[in-house]
DNA sequence: TTTACGTCTGTAACCGATTACACATTTTAT
DNA sequence: ATAAAATGTGTAATCGGTTACAGACGTAAA
């Protein structure tokens, strides 16, 4: 049995098999300028026997653009970013776009590498999540997602304050004593959004807290700060942590100084990734819409680019509550 | 202060600014033919000066193939992905690649459009860890990731037998009782070989065990096993998960009930995915190289595309037994 | 009947690169 | 000294599409 290797049948072909010239072929297939029935009939019969899909390189050289969006993220492997992933994915492909992963480290100059490689490869636009990503002077649409650059930015992003506050009140609410608050990276803006949002609610009230500050997001060192608190502070009973991960660790770290939770000391996170569900105690944690974020800032991104009339080119994204078990019982309200 | 849009730089505009034709241009770029050192330098510096970039789109049209390549995960919100999704990203990177996402529920058919769509891109290669990947009779190289087709198909992937005989062992060395085994679904390949890996250590022995099926690998499916497992089966004292997510849905749930973890119950899992080191208590399971399976694997399809020598078709990474807290402590061997 | 416009089609230019080919010049071999 | 080979360069064809333009119809308005 001959291995045969298939060429892509070009217009130029389908022209030949239908009987008719290449643009009369490329304007049946665009539905453009005039075709008539008998043309676009004999060009579509010879499309289906050929098997003719058009080449988008050629397409892309002609338009000076292409059916694929860039995608700028800091470290893939941080937990939150699949569903951030899959919800990019699915809207793109559902108006026809491709994806083109990039993956830099925060601080690093690969996010200008690849700013350079989507211009050349004529990408429709660009979605990022990094930090410096400068616009290269370039005409390509750019659409940030969850950090925002300049005023006049368009992004998606949830509402981080907001957050901060959800955790800090439902800390509040039951029984804090002495509040531990792991804050993010500052050169994170959202981290600095949930400290704002935490402290707004914080300071008013009576309670005591401290703030630890962490560098990353690494597993590494979620670990390690999880060592030190107990180490630095005597005594925790709450805990306010910047995401999953660090409540998670937390957590761990308690558990195995035979501390029970809640009981003991209570955890709140951030993120609400898909494994707070499955450990013991579930975590309560604020849920950002993930995969929303992902597919309103791809459908954003895909109304720039067609230029769509853009209601609000900024879309926020309301974080929420949710409880499981590493709280404690909620106290009786004071104020009915 | 007014906004310019940069436009690309054209070969032709570098060729009049350093006073050459653009064959020379091309051929100073590519070092391909005869370029004096003379013409050399006057179009290095025009490049320079003018920020020139080759436009990849005319370049691809051209050579009928891209630098980029086609990626086919079956779901990317699975936990494992990540991993190696950095790995393939970096990888190809350092080899000039890009990476085009494609997700594709298993069993969807999606995966042929995908395909399509790869070749109207003009990719160089796919990587693809679907089932039902079709090479599209077409001459785009494909290597599958963790999953093998038929007998000549590039691959790389973990040896799960020996991954099932590795973590049944573990159990076998630690005072097993009775042993559940959570086998995964049956169309997954590598689940299978699990299983065999697992039987063929456990059946020459003494130990009573059960099989319990799944269907799919979603964290809905891994809570409704870990609620039925204890409905069902009167007493437990050793759990083989089929991966991270179901040991840990079984872990919670058995906590929940007041079980201890591993005195009444150890479990060990299949992945080490980056949280199984972040619960408490640690999850013992068995480790696969995500990051180095993906790395390897766009190795193997740039040399591929390369047409390099290739030393073997199929890489098989092995897995490695991860000891954490999950499982109770080492009974003494008797024939130590 | 002439003019105007709408419909339909094909030829050829164009997008931005690569490279076959022709030609000129230099170097090497005989 | 002369042939042969190596070096250097530009023109034009090419990749596979899209579209401006011109020409050929048909029909409606004047």
């Amino acid at each position: 049995m001959t291995k045969w290797v298939k060429r892509m049948v070009t217009i130029k072909e389908v022209a030949k098999h239908a009987g008719v010239s290449v643009a009369t072929v490329s304007r049946a297939l665009n539905k453009n300028g005039y075709v008539s029935d008998e043309a676009r009939k004999k060009v579509e019969a010879a499309i289906r026997e050929l098997e003719y899909y058009p080449n988008e390189v050629a397409r892309s050289l002609f338009q000076k653009t292409s059916k694929m969006i860039g995608l700028l993220l800091p470290d893939i492997s941080n937990p939150y970013f699949p569903l951030l992933m899959k919800g990019i994915e699915e809207s793109a492909r559902e108006n026809g776009y491709s994806v083109i992963l990039g993956n830099v480290e925060e601080g690093s100059e690969l996010g200008e590498d690849y700013m350079t490689l989507f211009a050349q490869q004529n990408v429709a636009g660009v979605l990022s999540a990094v930090e410096g990503t400068l616009s290269h002077g370039s005409s390509m649409p750019i659409v940030m997602l969850d950090r925002v650059l300049e005023e006049d930015d368009f992004a998606v992003y949830t509402n981080d304050v907001k957050g901060g506050k959800l955790a800090a009140q439902a800390v509040l609410d039951r029984d804090p004593g002495n509040v531990l608050i792991i804050a993010g990276p500052k050169s994170v803006p959202g981290a600095i959004d949930r400290l704002i949002g935490i402290l707004s609610v914080l300071n008013p009230s009576d309670v005591t807290y401290q703030i630890y500050e962490t560098t990353s997001y690494t597993i590494e060192e979620a670990e390690e700060t999880a060592r030190n608190i107990f180490i630095k502070y005597k005594k925790i009973d709450s805990v306010i942590a910047s995401n999953d991960l660090f409540a998670l660790a937390v957590m761990k770290e308690a558990q195995q100084k035979g501390l029970r939770i809640p009981d003991d000391i209570q955890v709140i996170g951030y993120d609400d990734i898909p494994f707070s569900q499955l450990i013991y105690p579930g975590l309560t944690t604020i849920s950002q819409p993930a995969f929303k974020l992902g597919y309103q800032a791809a459908d954003l991104l895909v109304s720039r680019i067609r230029k769509n009339k853009i209601e609000e080119k900024r879309i926020k994204l309301d974080p929420k509550l949710v409880i499981r078990d590493s709280l404690r019982e909620k106290m009786e309200s004071e104020d009915g």
